[in-house]
DNA sequence: CTGGAGGATCTTTTT
DNA sequence: GATCCTCCAG
């Protein structure tokens, strides 16, 4: 993320007048003159631009939506537009405030003004994602909402380990109510802006037999005293900041003179009240979207803000994008064919002024080998002509899909890169060293402690980190003030004593050396002082070099940053370890991730019922689930600039067992005119023909209970039976401990202890006693682990 | 407390 | 087919 160009903003955030040329730096100003000298002429940005782009760009002030078809310039609108607000000094970089969705189109954005301005533009200080932005204002005004603003930005895998913790304490089987899904209910709460106070209660329902909400209530708590926020965290309190707190509203409705929202289809509720708030006071909000391009509805994604913006905001400029200049008369023919079916959509029409170019083409084939196979033979062909492998690119509906191609890729040595794949920072490695950075930097970061106390093995295993749980609970501290108090007594035996205070002991060593080291040194000599990277290297499995080669990715990824808090920050809200691949491969990825890019020839293959569409997006959001999958069909068909071939297979290897498979629908909605079918050469389904796909289209709706769908079915009736009584243990430790009013003995007095029975209290430190014990003679023990005995 | 064996479950998409 | 989890034997 940018560093703040702290000298220069200041003062705009000041209460001193903004447009005072007084406050600005001398290159500004510099570089504002060559705005003023354009003078009334046209400034020369907006001269190639064609009408509908110029007036989405002009229209500074009121609300505006501009619907951005797929492929019509809209990057170059938003940054135009934005470039124009701060030529025409409508706005200095401060006082705009610009979102997006992902980091990739926030640095782009960034870098294409910078182009556009000339120069430094890292000023934008409020150019970044939604949880970027909402990160930085939690931080400003934390302690308003119950943190610190050095609160840590919990992954999903952190979330995960939480809520597991908290339903084994509440006693519920976490057979039958995993985690992942209480982690779901909680985000799709979280994206419809719901606090737990605020959950319907028929939604609570669905988790853990009504307990959801009060999950959810408890994992609040729980995040609070962690001092942490998770991804959902960083929009809605962000959300509830500003509910609570009118003046710090206020301050951010007046610093946002214009607001610019990327892909405005694809915000949740909480983002769209979370906007509203925000442009309340100058109503300059530009939003900029393509309904037909909404596929994160299953992330909470509301089609419907973008459907409903002209109420929303009355007056509101609407200015469609229709020109597309991507694709040729056949791709986008076929796509908004395709997408006509859809009911929910404002409309467009597309069109280009390039010539005619080839017809989608469309391939039946055996299976999802062959599939492979043959657009491997197809790639390879592309290449003896003479294009490039970087502009083909291999969209799929899952990833599961990617395995074949990446199989028959290697075999035939045909160069790819898989995008947006397994992310760098989520590798266990990765995630192992950035814990022993969070711990070192934030001392009661319980989860990081918990990740790596025994990695590499220290013979701290369950019974310790149980033990320091409960003493932690009970004295309502971090684990590692736990850890501290435990090390003084003798409720560990030896071993794992001593091997606990060592661990400590590194910890604070290496958070002394803070100060003075650098953070990429400091990071070397943690992972080498730990043993981490020891533990790695006398790993003889064949995935060990692979992970010792990502930690030194991950320190040399470091020198990016100024700092250890600062390179902390990136990788939470960055999933993504940036890196300059332009080597020329084929590109493979889902068709999520193929949002916002273009190539000249895109392979569409796995066009199946219940592939794609899936089934489960059948299955749990019916007509809506069936669009959406549409719109994804739409956007991946709208990459192509030259070629789209579509194929599907039928017969494919799903867990490892063959099923067979029908033509996807979507295959019968293209328009005829914009596609060829080509007979492969080896054409077993018999797939030669639209009438044979119709057929099975009639056959494949009565087929809703398809083999997964009553496999689902199956799994929901037996978990039902599996009902067992509730986990009573938790309980009981709670209620044979947890007694906060005996913490004060008196010396001399009777005390239980569960390991070493019973003793009288020779000493007391603070919670600390000396115990005489009758059988294991003295020991040290916390006050917390003994029962007072008359 | 560790490590290995065997079992269950998984695969839709991601900031 | 892989990964994660649980259970059991040292």
């Amino acid at each position: 993320m940018p560093v703040p160009l702290n000298a220069y903003l200041e003062p705009i955030m000041s209460d001193s007048d903004p447009f005072d040329l007084g406050d600005i730096p001398e290159e500004e100003t510099a570089r504002s003159l060559s705005a003023q000298a354009m003078g009334g002429m046209r400034p020369p940005y907006l001269r190639s631009l064609n009408e509908a782009q110029q007036e989405a760009i002009e229209a500074l002030d009121g609300p505006v939506l501009v619907l951005a078809g797929a492929g019509t310039g809209k990057t170059r609108v938003l940054t135009t537009r934005l470039a124009h607000a701060l030529s025409t000094k409508k706005a200095w970089p401060g006082q705009i405030l610009a979102v997006t969705f992902t980091n990739k189109a926030a640095k782009e954005m960034q870098h294409r003004i910078g182009s556009l301005i000339g120069g430094v533009v890292e000023g934008m200080p409020w150019l970044g994602t939604f949880h970027s932005i909402g990160a930085k204002i939690l931080r400003r005004h934390a302690e308003l909402v119950g943190l610190r603003s050095d609160f840590t930005i919990l992954d999903m895998d952190d979330q995960h380990r939480l809520l597991k913790q908290l339903i084994k304490a509440e006693g519920i089987d976490e057979k039958r109510w995993p985690a992942r899904q209480l982690a779901a209910h909680i985000d799709g709460w979280k994206n419809r802006g719901l606090t737990p106070d605020k959950v319907p209660a028929g939604d609570a329902e669905h988790f853990g037999n009504g307990k959801g909400a009060s999950l959810y209530a408890a994992y609040q708590e729980r995040l609070k005293i962690l001092n942490a926020a998770d991804f959902g965290d960083l929009l809605l309190e962000c959300l509830r900041l500003f509910q609570e707190n009118p003046e710090v509203l206020s301050d951010y409705q007046d610093r946002f003179k214009y607001m610019l929202v990327d892909e405005y289809q694809d915000t949740n509720v909480a983002q769209y009240l979370w906007l509203r708030l925000l442009a309340q006071k100058h109503k300059n909000i530009c939003c900029v979207g393509d309904d037909d391009q909404s596929i994160y509805g299953w992330r909470g994604a509301e089609v419907d803000n973008i459907l409903r913006f002209e109420q929303d905001f009355p007056g509101a400029k609407v200015v469609r994008l229709e020109q597309n200049y991507r694709s040729t008369p056949h791709i986008l023919g076929a796509a908004s064919g395709l997408i006509t079916a859809n009911e929910s959509r404002l409309g467009k029409t597309l069109w280009t002024e390039m010539n005619e170019g080839e017809k989608v083409t469309l391939r039946g084939l055996w299976d999802g080998e062959e599939e492979a196979r043959v657009i491997g033979e197809d790639i390879e062909q592309l290449q003896r002509d003479g294009h490039l492998l970087r502009e083909t690119a291999i969209l799929v509906r899952a990833s599961f899909q990617m395995r074949e191609f990446e199989d028959r890729f290697i075999n035939l040595g045909l160069p790819y890169r898989v995008v947006g794949g397994p992310r760098f920072y989520e590798r266990m490695e990765v995630r192992d060293a950035n814990a022993y950075l969070r711990l070192v930097a934030q001392p009661d970061d319980d989860l990081a402690f918990e990740r790596i106390m025994n990695k590499p093995k220290r013979g701290l295993g369950d019974k310790a980190l149980q033990t320091l749980h409960q003493l932690a609970r009970q004295q309502g501290i971090s684990l590692s003030r736990a850890a501290r108090l435990l090390i003084e007594t003798e409720e560990l035996r030896q071993p794992a004593r001593r091997n606990l205070k060592d661990f400590i002991e590194m910890v604070d060593r290496w958070r002394a050396l803070m100060p003075g080291m650098g953070h990429i040194e400091l990071a070397e000599t943690i992972l080498d002082e730990s043993g981490y990277t020891e533990m790695w290297q006398n790993d003889r499995s064949a995935d060990a070099p692979g992970r010792l080669d990502n930690l030194k990715e991950l320190v040399r990824s470091m020198e990016h940053f100024e700092n250890l808090a600062g390179y902390l920050e990136h990788i939470s809200l960055v999933m993504e370890i940036e890196q300059a691949d332009t080597a020329d491969k084929v590109n493979l990825m889902t068709l999520h991730s193929a949002k916002g890019l273009e190539f000249d020839t895109v392979f569409l293959p796995g066009w199946e019922e219940g592939l794609f569409p899936h089934q489960r997006s059948l299955d749990e959001s019916g007509l809506a689930g069936l669009e959406e999958e549409r719109r994804l069909a739409y956007v991946g068909i709208t990459r192509a600039k030259k070629s789209a071939r579509i194929s599907f297979a039928s017969n494919r290897r799903v867990h490892n067992l063959w099923q067979s498979s029908l033509p996807s629908r979507f295959v019968d909605e293209l328009p005829k005119d914009h596609v060829d079918v080509v007979e492969g050469d080896t054409n077993f389904g018999g797939y030669g023909s639209f009438s044979q796909s119709r057929f099975d289209h009639e056959f494949s709706q009565s087929n809703y209970g398809g083999p997964g769908w009553q496999r689902a079915q199956a799994n929901a009736r037996s978990g039902a039976m599996k009902t067992r009584a509730p986990d009573l243990e938790g309980h009981a430790e709670l209620v044979a401990t947890s007694d906060p009013a005996a913490s004060s003995y008196n010396v001399g007095e009777r005390v239980f202890h569960q390991k070493f029975g019973y003793g009288h209290v020779a000493e007391i430190d603070g919670n600390k006693l000396t115990v005489d014990f009758e059988h294991s003679g003295r020991k040290k023990v916390i006050d917390t682990f003994v029962e007072r005995h008359a």
